[in-house]
DNA sequence: ACAAAATAAGACTAAATTAGTCCGATATAA
DNA sequence: TTATATCGGACTAATTTAGTCTTATTTTGT
């Protein structure tokens, strides 16, 4: 399918709420979760993999919580949705590792080129600023 | 995922195929299931679905196979595309039947939505003629 | 010291989707 | 009437996605 998986979405829409707060507030998993209706234990794992990533960091403890890694004009759309699905290739053939029995021949790889490019600098264009301001 | 899925990819083949045909020819499923290492029955399957939306035309019978339905230049990436995966919406949220919970209050749907229209034009302006050329 | 409130990490289960198979029916040419 | 096709649908298997649970660690406040 064309399309964002469910982690993908709840990252983003907690993106979206930590970068509406205001400097040096952080917030909580909880808090996320109540507020955009997710469940918490999954969150919780979708937030560890975005700070492992560096787009949010992580305050330990009583009181902890996440704010952004940086400024949210230097979070791409791109940087976001890979932190969650991996690297994005419209066709498996594409991912590095993935050795093709069709290589030789296929004409398809080739093909769909412009719209990978066109896709991922699209994707490298826009940032969570963009995505937070709608 | 944001990833073609492999009935897609064949379905892509498949009419990359039929459209290098010359005038009057046809091509069955046997033969491009070998010529492009495709599960034969599988491959069946995704001729058939393309012939319901009319990419391709059929014909039944020995001697029969499969044709192009109109000329490769108005055939469109988003049609061959959703012809096998259905609509495109890169959110869930966005097809039509789908009661989203967050609807009232969610903010993701609007942010996204220059990302949905980006890529749907682009897929609209891309032809079978363009990925066969390749 | 200790309790409370967080994140961290990983194993695990359940649900949904994708990939692929199989079979019986129908159509058509030779 | 036989051989070669498509048609349609039910079915199974494999993979991916979604979600849960449990235990450990970090930090603050009392
Ligand atoms: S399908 Fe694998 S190289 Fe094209
Ligand atoms: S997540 Fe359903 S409306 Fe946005």
């Amino acid at each position: 399918m064309f399309k964002l998986s469910k982690k993908t979405e709840y990252a983003l829409m907690a993106l979206q709420h930590i970068a509406s707060l205001d400097k040096g507030q952080v917030a909580t998993a909880k808090e996320i979760a109540e507020n955009k209706l997710i469940p918490h234990s999954l969150l919780a794992k979708i937030l560890q993999q975005l700070t492992r990533h560096q787009l949010i960091l992580s305050l330990q403890g009583a009181h902890g919580g996440y704010a952004l890694g940086r400024k949210a004009e230097e979070i791409t759309l791109a940087q976001m949705i890979e932190a969650i699905e991996g690297p994005i290739h419209i066709i498996e053939c594409n991912e590095s590792r993935y050795s093709c029995q069709r290589d030789d021949f296929c004409t398809l790889k080739n093909s769909l080129n412009p719209l990978q490019k066109q896709l991922t600098s699209y994707l490298h264009s826009v940032t969570l600023a963009d995505v937070a301001a709608s």
